[in-house]
DNA sequence: AGGATTTGGTAAAACGTTTAATATTTGTCC
DNA sequence: GGACAAATATTAAACGTTTTACCAAATCCT
């Protein structure tokens, strides 16, 4: 593989003639110019980046490091990641924890999961990226990156500890309230909630977007109304049923599995979704579009979620100050997506 | 940043010594050492590695350009990959070409297809990479890669043009059998197929397996009970009525989704999949362990996909042969994933 | 014509490592 | 105490670039 020097000594120029044209440099003759281009064209002169990026004392690389490759969230985030990383001519260095392969459920307590993400940031470190995004699985406060990184660092889809390093997550009220708001807007006074755990930050959000969309609209809240689920389609047949005695004429279920549980007790019971009773989802899983009928739902901006990340990030390593909000939590907003499952109840005026 | 001239410094021994001594090389004192190493500590010296690799003329890390990130088998692939190299302790440089973003449906006839996947090579090899793996979103035969490339490559899950460049695969005609072996062994006799579309690698091998099946038990092929579909739910719900007609008590999908189609079509007569019909699918989507019943399924490897390239390339580049197959082609067998949508109708003995 | 300026080009240092060749210190033995 | 070997440490070159400082030739101006 040629270098620069051989390339040199084939035009029979110095090493920063060459370098000078290679990089569009002024000041060389258009003869020299032109010769130097065929033979590196003919050579097939490849640069030799790391070199490049030693004595320039950049990389423009930037460490991704996901959470769990499977998880369905992440290939979105880390798609938006590459749109504008592409854009901006920035190489990503992925390293991929396996987090969920790798500890219980319990990993995020664990030390040693702490450790690994110290030891992967390390190895990020040396060879040279020049910024970090820490792509989450799920929305949650992320312990393990230290805000004293030399490097900025940015939170895909989490919040860091301390709230220093800036964050990108999704507007889970805004989402809730704006299918809430359909729900009424068809005519549903009466909405069931099937809820995620509750100590999770995504089952907290949503459930203020419900709140405040019932408030906005005059309907009184009723505590009965809403019951804890767990995310799993399960928890989502079984709360069904308690729901149902309530007299609801929708439900709104927190994500599209639970919503899924729900069509499955209601076929049971001999219900229609989206006739008898209206529902609701969340997340936009691949799958709910296959529901019968297929589920509205709110479709999560993970692409945008990556796209602001490495944006922020990039701004960042530029020097240019981040314009997240003054929480450093930039939120994003989620895409309502109609399909068949809500049935328009509203009497006309 | 401390650099290794100020370790130095700080410990009063010449650069050498302490690169000795970092490299865990022999030739240096205890004494001098443990100095060293407690000054590292103390300095939070982080090694360059951008420039040990200038220097070593290695960089211990592979590229990895993945067609379409948020295609379903691609992030599995990935991950296969990110686990062996983790392993091996090499780093991956990730290119996401976006395709099915960027391009229609023919984007693999289109030259700026290959037009964008030479100058992604370019750009890895720029950086030094070591070996390049291409992953594939789905098997075909992938004419951009040149295989007269400077450093190893490894197809992922497709077959290079020329057959110069190690492929691995997935045993197709291996997991159709299987799947209907077990089939065969449930009583079924009569299998209807709804097959993928039939340009397709994955199509045409998957049939290959069901004659084989056939063929050792025994059962005479009638290409009356296979019938074309295009992979998507709706040719699978459209397809089905015309099987059932020909009597048959079992199906076998080519993919999950048309499975699902199946499903849809059954239900609307009045059959119960798994009762009345049993069904078979392929691919094992996240969605078709919710489908009622859950399917029965093969599991496609794409972990194993992406280990096993990661391993070829590895070995590769580290002079030792490919153990592919003599045709470069390594076929990984998939998984029976027995859940309920295949009935015994079997006569005891 | 001759000094000043512009144009086109070069030499060499630097980026942070590794390593071969060499130098220095320490220890052993008579 | 001196010779020799072994143990330990140093010097300097190299990896492939970019860039600063400098130089020579050509051009311009009066």
């Amino acid at each position: 593989m040629a270098t620069i020097k051989e390339l040199a000594k084939c035009c029979g120029v110095s090493v920063a003639t060459v370098s000078n044209i290679l990089n569009n440099k002024p000041g060389a003759s258009e003869k020299t110019r032109k010769l130097v281009l065929e033979m590196a064209e003919k050579l097939d002169y490849t640069p030799n980046v790391v070199a490049k990026n030693l004595k320039m004392q950049k990389t423009r690389s930037i460490g991704v490091i996901a959470e769990d490759m499977t998880i369905f969230s992440i290939p979105d985030i880390i798609d938006g990641i590459t749109d504008y990383c592409q854009e901006r001519d920035y190489q990503i260095l992925l390293t991929n924890l396996r987090l969920f392969k790798k500890y219980s459920d319990t990993y995020y307590n664990r030390d040693d999961y702490y450790g690994l993400v110290g030891l992967e940031i390390k190895k990020l470190m040396e060879k040279q990226v020049e910024g970090i995004i820490y792509v989450a699985a799920h929305e949650r406060i992320i312990r393990c990156i230290p805000d004293t990184l030399p490097i900025p660092a940015v939170m895909a889809y989490g919040y860091s500890k301390s709230g220093k390093v800036p964050s990108v997550v999704v507007d889970d009220v805004g989402g809730a309230a704006e299918i809430m708001q359909y729900l009424v807007d068809h005519g549903h006074k009466r909405v069931g909630v099937i809820t995620g755990k509750p100590d999770s930050l995504h089952a907290q959000a949503r459930l203020v977007g419900y709140q405040q969309v019932l408030f906005q609209n005059g309907i009184l809240y009723d505590p009965g109304l809403v019951v804890e689920g767990d995310w799993t389609r399960e928890s989502g047949y079984s709360r069904t049923g308690q729901l149902l005695e309530k007299e609801v004429t929708a439900l709104f279920c927190m994500n599209d599995l639970m919503a899924g549980g729900a069509y499955d007790r209601m076929d049971e019971l001999g219900l229609k979704p989206g006739e008898d009773i209206s529902v609701a989802g969340y997340d936009d899983r691949e799958l709910s579009g296959y529901y019968r009928p297929p589920l509205t739902t709110v479709s999560l901006p993970l692409h945008d979620i990556g796209h602001k990340a490495s944006e922020l990030v990039i701004d960042l390593l530029n020097g240019r100050e981040s314009e997240a909000g003054p929480d450093n939590v930039c939120a994003v907003g989620c895409r309502l997506l109609i399909r068949k499952s809500v049935k328009n109840i509203a009497v006309e005026a």
